[in-house]
Parts: C-alpha cells; structure tokens; sequence
DNA sequence: GCGTATAGAATGAACGTTCGATCTAAAGTT
DNA sequence: AACTTTAGATCGAACGTTCATTCTATACGC
C-alpha cells in the first residue's frame, strides 16, 4: 500500500483544509477561495495538484480513505482469531471517526452526494463485506445473505459514531464491548 | 397532526423538484434556476414561499420528514404487543427508503450539511430512542444505554436501505424478517 | 537553464436574490 | 347584480456578487 507520507506537503494541506471547510461549510460553502486561505495556497497551486474541484473531491476521498484503512488494518496486527478481529474491527473504526469527526461527516456528504460516481452504498463495503462473507464461509457466523451481517455491522458502527459526534454522548469502553457482543450472538450464535 | 394536503400546490411543486434535484446533482448542484424550470415556477413564487435557498432546504427537510412519520406510524395501527412493533417500525422505515430513495439520499445529505443546525445525528433518534427506551423501561429489552439499541436499530435500518438503493440488492421479506430476529435476539434475549 | 512549483490578478459564467409588473379571486360597496 | 378595491400569488428580467478556472509572472531545484 502507498504511504500516505509521500504525499507532498502542499497537497495534505489542501486536503486537511479542504476537510476543515466542508465539515464547516459542505460541499456548496467550500470554495475555491475559501480553501486557498484555509490551506495557505495560492489557486495555481490547487490546480496544479488538481484539474478541477470535482477532481479535488475524488482524491481527497481516496486520500482519507487509505487513511482509515490504514489505521484499521494497523490495530488488526496480530489478531488471529476471528472473534477477535471482529471485535477490533469494529472498535477501530468507531474509535477512529470519533477522534476524526470531521473524516466521518466528509465520507457522509461525500458518499451520497453525485461526487460518488460509483455509487457504493459505503466506502468499506468491499473489505467488511469479505471480513463478514469469510466469517460466514468458514462458519464463525451463522450462513445467511452476507448483506444481512453488513447492514447490521457497518450500520451499528455508523450511526454509533455519529450519535457520539453530533450528540456528545460517548459509548464508553463497555458499551461498546456490549454493543458488539449483541451483534455478535445474532450472528454467530442464532 | 398537519395534514400534508393542506400545502399549497405550488410549495409541494417546489420540494419534488428540489428532491429530484438533489438527488440528482446535489445540494451544491441544486440552483434555483435549475429548479424554477424543474418545478415550473417562476423565480418569484420560490422566494415568495421561502425566504432564502437555506429557508426552502429547511422546510423541505420538515416536509418530508413528516411524511415519513407519517407513513410509519401508519403502519404501526392496531400493532399492540411491542414484539410486533419492534419489527413492524423497522419494515415500515426500510420500504419506505427503499421505495422512496431520493428522500434518503436527501436527508443523508441534509444531516451531514452545515443546513441541519440541531446537529441532530438522525431525523428520527427522537421518535425511535423513545419507542427503544419504552422497551427498556417496561422490561422488554435488556437493561443497558437505549443509545446502544439505536445504534443497531436505526444504523441497520438506513444501511439496509442504503445498500438496497445503491446496489440494487434487495432484501426479500425473509431477509429482513431474519435481520430483525437477530436484533431482537440481541436486544431481548441476551 | 529548464522543468516543476507557487503566486495572485483577471475572466466570464453562473449564482442567489430583488423588484416592479401582472394576474386572480375574494371582499366590500352601492 | 355590477363595479371597485385589495391582498396575495405569480411572473421573469435585472442586479451585484461570487464562483471555478485560466493566465501570466516569478521563484526554486537540479
């Protein structure tokens, strides 16, 4: 995978600007000159590292993309057991768009927004859709349509998520231990 | 309750053009000009209905919202027994995305843009955190946080619909019927 | 000294909004 | 019943602003 430090320098703060202002303002209050002073950047600059607004968009959102599956991934090392990865998937990414707020309102605007060409009800479907169709495959999870497992896992972690951003109620270390063990007897267990 | 026919004719005009429209290109690609020819209204009567563009995305949000909650609660008449609500509330909330997809991609939009000012993390945390927290209270749910149920409940109902408009796979009546059991064994039972 | 990176003024299109004119139909007056 | 008044609804051209993008010029790195 690529690192996410080769990057150059002016191109991140084009993005990290860029996330400032659309958690802010959306997509329709991010503009161009907006971004320029948020980013520090003069318009050639932004144009030289993208072709257009819509071009900006699309990288950025492959940009923190590869982000959170780079932190997902990283708090997986070493966990074997499936169980285990269940439960450490799902808490990387609770934990991490709670400390990233502004990524998750991004990814939401984002997705269902016309930028979202390929219309992917989710930015993770792939990788937790294998996660969950393996866990049916080799019998961890109860044998059923692997969209079913999907709805309830990415849903639980989405709107958790956002209940925690735009509501400032945190689900502590055991609520969320006991959130995910409710999921998991659903499908592992019934 | 209001009635939805009471709005006059040219104000519902204007939401199913802007609905079309967002769903289409977006709040930011939503122009008034796009959407006096998409409603067949003049610039005039918009800004005679609403105030500003914001004004209009507001109301717009209000109106179909109480359609919603109109059509699930009218799908909950004569359901006594908590059980058959509990699965009743949920099939009502999918069928109606799942017929209706531009409201979802609408509101989607709504609530993770700057317009939605209560920072509310789901038109319906209100209605559906009470009905969860009425299960929790009369004992017919597990005791724990009624944000955790909300967080599987609401976050399984949108990421169904979702997956279903996006990809185009449906959840047959088994299916869903199957996905609920495994709410309820989660939330009733363990 | 040549290609890449940065700057910021310039540009024309498109935007949200305003405004005065016109229409409609009910209320008031005789 | 016929005429007048009035207030709300509708229209669309016009306005000033802001937008995304382009262009030309300057600095940097090899």
């Amino acid at each position: 995978m690529k690192d996410i430090k080769e990057f150059p320098e002016k191109e991140i703060a084009i993005y990290e600007g860029a996330l400032e202002l659309v958690a802010k303002f959306g997509f329709h209050g991010t503009s161009m000159s907006l971004l320029t002073k948020e980013a520090n950047v003069s318009t050639g600059t932004v144009y030289h590292y993208f072709s257009s607004k819509d071009d900006l968009m699309k990288k950025m959102y492959c940009y923190y993309r590869s982000k959170v599956e780079a932190h997902v991934s990283g708090q997986l090392e070493g966990k074997k057991e499936y169980k285990q990865r269940f439960y450490s998937r799902w808490k990387a990414l609770y934990l991490y768009y709670t400390r990233n707020p502004k990524v998750l309102q991004f990814f939401e605007q984002f997705i269902n927004s016309p930028y979202n060409q390929e219309r992917s009800p989710h930015h993770f479907t792939g990788a937790y859709f294998t996660f969950l169709k393996e866990g049916i495959d080799n019998k961890y999870l109860k044998p059923t349509k692997p969209e079913i497992y999907v709805a309830m896992y990415m849903g639980s972690v989405v709107m958790a998520s956002k209940i925690n951003v735009f509501g400032s109620i945190l689900l502590d270390e055991k609520d969320r231990e006991l959130l995910i063990n409710k999921l998991w007897y659903g499908m592992a267990e019934v």
